[in-house]
DNA sequence: CACACCTTTCC
DNA sequence: GAAAGGTGT
């Protein structure tokens, strides 16, 4: 008996519930569909490049093993029942999605495809626990973390899947498969040299990342993963986002190793479903805030400022670095993405979701539930936010967080001549000293293009202005 | 009067 | 989380 096994976000061989399942039954057909119409969200321009290489790697693994992916563009709705015919397959798997574009998807997919004596199974091979279970005791969603927290605590995460060593594929016309490099995922102009340096996205990379946090960082997690010249973080994201590593294969890995060391490092993986479970429950939360209040909330329409941001010329270092590190890595710490959030939207009082969106196009580990809480957070429009008042001062945060100013020199040069003093704000120095680091301020680096100060006191009188 | 340290306020 | 407004030395 043959299966089709829908792949998505889920490009590896260990712990994946759908392969795992269909395996037992006999061959499998793996099927991706690179879908034409793109909306808003379906994928940002960082995260593509990445999905091109863990798609390769992806499926060199299954050949490798035996069997081999059918790749294709187009409509899932319309091609998976094809496929399931031309292939005389019965039976079709998935691991479920928690986007709500394709809830509706799946769910009017997997109807029609039951309705035509068809055995669809869906699987949870994203998340820890599957959340939609996940409630409080009155039957509604959590909005807080921390009594989700202790809900998900009581349950047990199933423990990860074997490895699949093995795969027998049905016999494939060769016309009906794409190469990865037929679905235009990389860019029309070369970018991505930062990507390349920083990134190996596959499965075994993935895994190998991971074992090297659990073995040299994690002991250092609780305390070091603030620092952003250090790597003491984790940086699993990009990994996770695409399901090249299995969340509940890192739980248990440092349950088992780690002990009592791994609970701050969990608590995150946590964080995870809980982003999840308020995408679940609260769609309309991805473009609008969760506070009420907010919608009457008087945002700036200052497009000379976003593209300030955006470059990293706001004049001040450490949101600067962050979004260089952004633009040249796809990636950001996430000490510094909380840093930068606020300026924008607090300093700045640009709206979060004009952030959220240039985060979701440059970010390799950009995932739309993590994304949108994130932002919602820090606007301190999110149920579980940080009230609004909470104005992170870039300055000391820059030096609480990189005290040396390692993190800032690497990503704008042009301070490195500074003390480990000054370089977190030029802007306060006096002209000797810029003269003899030879920084000239708006000629090679930008004076801030808003005051603290006064930033801080117009973002608090807005703010009145909903309260 | 500078400063360290603590508490309250921002809501 | 930061700033302001205390207190005591």
């Amino acid at each position: 008996m043959a299966s089709l096994v829908w792949i998505r976000k889920d490009l590896r061989l260990h712990d994946h519930p759908a392969l795992h399942y269909g395996i037992q039954a006999g061959e499998i057909l793996p099927v991706y569909i690179h879908e034409e119409n793109h909306h808003k969200w379906s994928i940002g321009s960082a995260q593509s490049w990445f999905l091109h290489y863990a798609l390769q790697s992806f499926q060199k693994r299954i050949e490798d093993i035996g069997g081999k992916l059918l790749i294709k563009i187009g409509d899932p709705a319309k091609i998976l029942p094809k496929l399931l015919k031309d292939y005389s397959i019965n039976t079709i798997l998935w691991n479920r999605s928690y986007e709500p574009t394709n809830i509706v998807m799946d769910n009017s997919l997997a109807e029609k495809l039951h309705n035509e004596g068809v055995t669809v199974k869906t699987f949870e091979g994203t998340l820890l626990l599957p959340i939609t279970k996940i409630k409080k005791k009155d039957g509604n969603a959590f909005k807080v973390f921390t009594p989700f927290y202790k809900a998900h605590q009581k349950m047990d995460i199933p423990k990860p899947l074997a490895t699949i060593k093995q795969m027998n594929s049905p016999v494939m016309m060769i016309e009906d498969s794409l190469a990865v490099n037929d679905l235009g995922l990389l860019p029309a102009i070369k970018w991505t040299d930062g990507l390349e340096k920083r990134w190996s996205p596959s499965e075994l990379a993935a895994i190998r990342h991971f074992n090297a946090f659990e073995r040299n960082r994690l002991k250092h997690y609780k305390n070091g993963r603030d620092f952003p010249s250090k790597v003491y973080h984790a940086e699993m994201s990009p990994y996770l986002a695409l399901g090249l590593i299995s969340v509940r294969s890192m739980y248990h890995y440092i349950v088992k190793n780690a002990e009592a060391a791994g609970e701050p490092f969990l608590r995150q993986l946590v964080w995870r479903d809980f982003a999840y479970s308020l995408m679940f429950h609260f769609p309309n939360t991805i473009e609008k805030p969760m506070n009420k209040k907010f919608e009457n909330f008087k945002w700036n329409e200052d497009q000379e400022a976003f593209i300030k941001w955006r470059k990293g010329l706001t004049g001040y270092p450490i949101v600067d670095a962050g979004m260089r590190e952004l633009w040249e890595t796809g990636y950001m710490h996430n000490r510094v993405r909380m840093i930068a959030a606020s300026f924008l939207t607090k300093h700045l009082l640009i709206r979060w979701q004009n952030g959220a969106e240039w985060f979701w196009d440059t970010l390799v580990d950009a995932g739309l539930a993590n994304n949108s809480m994130g932002w919602q957070w820090v606007a301190g429009s999110g149920a579980d936010a940080s009230p609004y008042f909470r104005i992170f001062n870039p300055t000391l945060q820059s030096k609480k967080f990189d005290p040396n100013g390692d993190y800032i020199r690497k990503w704008v040069p042009e301070l490195r001549t500074l003390s480990d003093d000054a370089i977190h704000a030029p802007h306060e120095q006096s002209s000797s000293m810029l003269e003899q680091a030879g920084i000239i301020l708006n000629e090679n680096y930008p004076a801030p293009i808003v005051e603290h100060k006064a930033a801080r006191e117009r973002a608090l009188a807005r703010y009145n202005e909903i309260k």
